[in-house]
DNA sequence: CTTGCTATTGAGACTGAGTCTCATTATCAG
DNA sequence: CTGATAATGAGACTCAGTCTCAATAGCAAG
């Protein structure tokens, strides 16, 4: 993301923040300025860390507090990988809703969008009296292509 | 289920079992028969309690070493409902695998099949290197059709 | 029925992500 | 500058899930 880009979207979400009554901190912007620096997964451990990298003052509690904000304004997506803890993917409001295949052995994520995908979502969600609310669809499965390649990691790949 | 049902899929687990050199006990049967006398999603603590209602003796950590058995053995699917704890759907075998919609708000859960679906999935998986393992898929919704009809016990839906 | 091998167990200590509390501090409007 | 209140850090706390370890149970072979 260039960074007339990152400086568009803080301001978004300075507006977001305005419009709840709540303000702009030092703590938050070094943990929103941590989250548009990457363009990787991360979980909230590793985002106290980058945090805390910009601004010694921020706190674990203060991220565990940001995040609700971060997703709720659209700059992040929360994953649900199965594994232990939660996972959350910078989306930045711009590059929209993608999809995961999440490989159970390795960890392994390959992101995807498609278009037949979403439509027959759509459909079946209305059929159901659902309707997409974020969209958001996670394929488990294994990578067995990076078990063939020995690039997965995990003991139960090899 | 019928009670010859469960006595064959019973049966079943045994072979599993021995198929990996592990032993039929007590515990194992209150546990497994507690999943077998279930239709609904459980978690692993309510697991507990049923068991323990069948065999005093069952405890926790038993209980915790099962559910990997009865994941592995496909009588029971692990489920991740982006919540707190983990959601395990008992599957018989019999049933095999059927999606689910969720709603993010009241915690509804609707399971599915779609022929096309799998289909699209497969495809999907197929080209990006993966191949689907367990046939696990599930879309993160809300329940505009439940909210309408006030059945949506959730605060949020209302 | 014994013996011995090994799988299994329960109790409870432990871990680690996430939450909550509360006294202190920062922000901002006036 | 001042008052109202949002926000904070530290650390206690919760709670699902894991691990350890000594005791026990299942089973096969004598």
């Amino acid at each position: 993301m260039a960074i007339a880009d990152k400086e568009a979207a803080k301001q978004r979400f300075i507006e977001f923040l305005e419009g709840k009554n709540l303000r702009m901190t030092v703590q938050r912007q070094a943990i929103i300025d941590a989250v548009f620096a990457t363009e990787e997964h991360f979980t909230a451990e590793q985002l106290l860390v980058w945090a805390r990298e910009r601004d010694k003052s921020v706190s674990r509690a203060t991220v565990y507090r940001s995040l609700p904000l971060l997703m709720e304004s659209g700059f992040v997506q929360e994953l649900d990988l199965g594994k232990d803890n939660k996972v959350y993917d910078p989306n930045y409001a711009e590059h929209p809703h993608h999809n995961h295949i999440i490989c159970q052995d390795c960890d392994k994520i390959v992101e995807f969008e498609d278009e037949k995908l979403e439509q027959l979502e759509e459909e079946i969600s209305k059929q159901l009296g659902f309707s997409l609310r974020t969209q958001k669809l996670q394929i488990s499965a294994s990578c067995n292509k990076l078990k063939q390649l020995g690039a997965c990691k995990n003991k139960a790949c090899s």
